[in-house]
DNA sequence: TCTGGGGTCCTTTTGCCC
DNA sequence: TCTGGGGCAAAAGGACCC
């Protein structure tokens, strides 16, 4: 195993980390050529680039008043004990000098297309897993660009002169071993699991740093004796399925072997699209139940059009104020995208509940099984009932996109809301 | 300590059909 | 007609990830 940093006039605090001959030492990176690509807090990275007075001092980004949790906090907070999903009152307790920024989406997407573009420039085989980090297969990349490693200092050099953000990278042969690499090269560095070194790297390790392996499943390997991945390594594998169910056990039973078949694969297809609302203060009264179910219902049809997609199963969420949470979901013949007809299937669905007047702190829409658009027949487009109400969403996602979104919204979905000044719908 | 919002995947339960 | 159960899809819940 090998740990690399660059030693950049940029951060100057950073020491190349006791490899001999630094990032070109002779480490035998033959066959890792999958890359686990991971920016260092990068939401706090990010909102630095904008306030860089707050530099060196510590940041936590978080959302709004008394119910937000921590989204992220640079490390100079994390020396405090914050940490990403901490309720923000916890985390302004054990940190009461950090700044704390409001989170600038806009910002981020745009710094992660760009990041991603460096990536797409290495090779085509890119996995996004989230906004700021990526898996790359770079098996077809090395006789243009040089070995792995190199490629990994590559794009970390790159990033850091681009985008002015550091990031660390995992180089190992197969996927789950370069994410764990990544992780313990942080902050910006390079780690290689060379390929006959995976199985003394992972087995010293706690469980619970296996991905998939959470704190309820952590809590039943210990309860078996379970502590690290080598003991897990030991134990039978029908034991783990007895214990975890068959597909968790077999894949744990393989992961802590170093075995992971799994390919790069580029960009899949959402499945499901949907958006939640916790609210400011637990909410009783239906009506307002209602309007956030129209409100939420118009998001995520206009975000399924604008991906291409149409949905068959509506779902809905409710969480009580004692956080006990339900979904309730129903199929449709056919998909859709028209933001009426999710809405009215998720009014039915709340209505059933007959929750009366119990008090909910969230509540939220979820379009499933997703299709695209192109394949649902033409046939079926110009029989179906719901075809004025596409157009008419159309025309207003045009508008969204001229004049800015929340700029226009059609009067008949004003009308169909139950407090609007109507109420006699299409 | 008091728990966001976006997702994916797996398991269990249920209802239906044969 | 009753019963059992296999197979399937949908529904519901829950764990997990960032």
């Amino acid at each position: 195993m090998s740990r690399s940093q660059l030693n950049r006039p940029a951060s100057p605090q950073r020491a190349v980390d006791g490899v001999p001959g630094g990032p070109s030492a002779p480490v035998d990176d033959t066959g890792c050529t999958v890359l686990h690509v991971d920016m260092d807090a990068f939401y706090a990275s990010v909102s630095l680039l904008r306030h860089p007075e707050f530099v060196g001092t510590p940041v936590i980004i978080g959302g709004h008043g008394n119910r937000g949790v921590v989204l992220t906090a640079n490390y100079e907070a994390r020396a405090f004990g914050v940490h990403s999903a901490m309720p923000m009152t916890r985390a302004r307790r054990l940190c009461p000098h950090a700044t704390v920024l409001e989170p600038d989406h806009h910002e981020y997407d745009r710094v992660s297309s760009n990041v991603m573009e460096i990536f797409a420039s290495v090779t085509p085989l890119v996995e996004p897993l989230s906004l700021d980090e990526a898996f790359l297969d770079v098996s077809g990349a090395v006789r243009r660009l040089g070995s792995p490693v190199h490629i990994g200092e590559l794009i970390r050099a790159r990033v850091h002169d681009e985008q002015r953000i550091t990031c660390s990278v995992g180089v190992a042969s197969t996927k789950f071993v370069a994410k764990l690499a990544s992780t313990r090269a942080k902050p910006d560095g390079l780690l290689v699991v060379p390929r006959d070194q995976v199985v003394a790297f992972l087995h010293p390790l706690p469980v619970g740093s296996l991905w998939g392996v959470g704190e309820k499943t952590e809590e039943q390997l210990t309860r078996l004796g379970l502590r690290t991945v080598g003991d897990l390594a030991r134990t039978p594998e029908a034991t783990l399925q007895r214990a975890l169910g068959p597909a968790l056990g077999a894949h744990l039973a393989a992961l802590a072997w170093g075995r992971d078949e799994r390919p790069v694969v580029p960009r899949e297809p959402d499945k499901s699209i949907g958006a939640e609302e916790t609210f400011g203060t637990d909410v009783d009264d239906p009506r307002v139940i209602r309007r956030e179910l129209l409100r939420l219902s118009e998001k995520v049809a206009a975000r399924v059009r604008a991906g291409g997609y149409r949905g068959r199963t509506v779902s809905i969420k409710v969480r009580f104020a004692d956080f006990t949470t339900i979904t309730r979901s129903r199929t449709l013949r056919e998909p859709t995208d028209v933001a009426q007809q999710v809405y009215a299937v998720a009014g039915q669905l709340y209505d059933v509940l007959g929750l009366q007047r119990a008090r909910l702190r969230l509540v939220g829409v979820r379009l499933e099984g997703l299709v695209d658009a192109d394949e649902v027949a033409e046939q079926l487009l110009l029989d179906a009932p719901d075809r004025g109400w596409r157009e008419a969403e159309q025309a207003v996602d045009r508008a969204a996109q001229r004049f800015g979104s929340g700029a226009v919204r059609p009067a008949a979905l004003v009308a169909r809301d139950p407090d609007g000044p109507g109420n006699s719908g299409p």
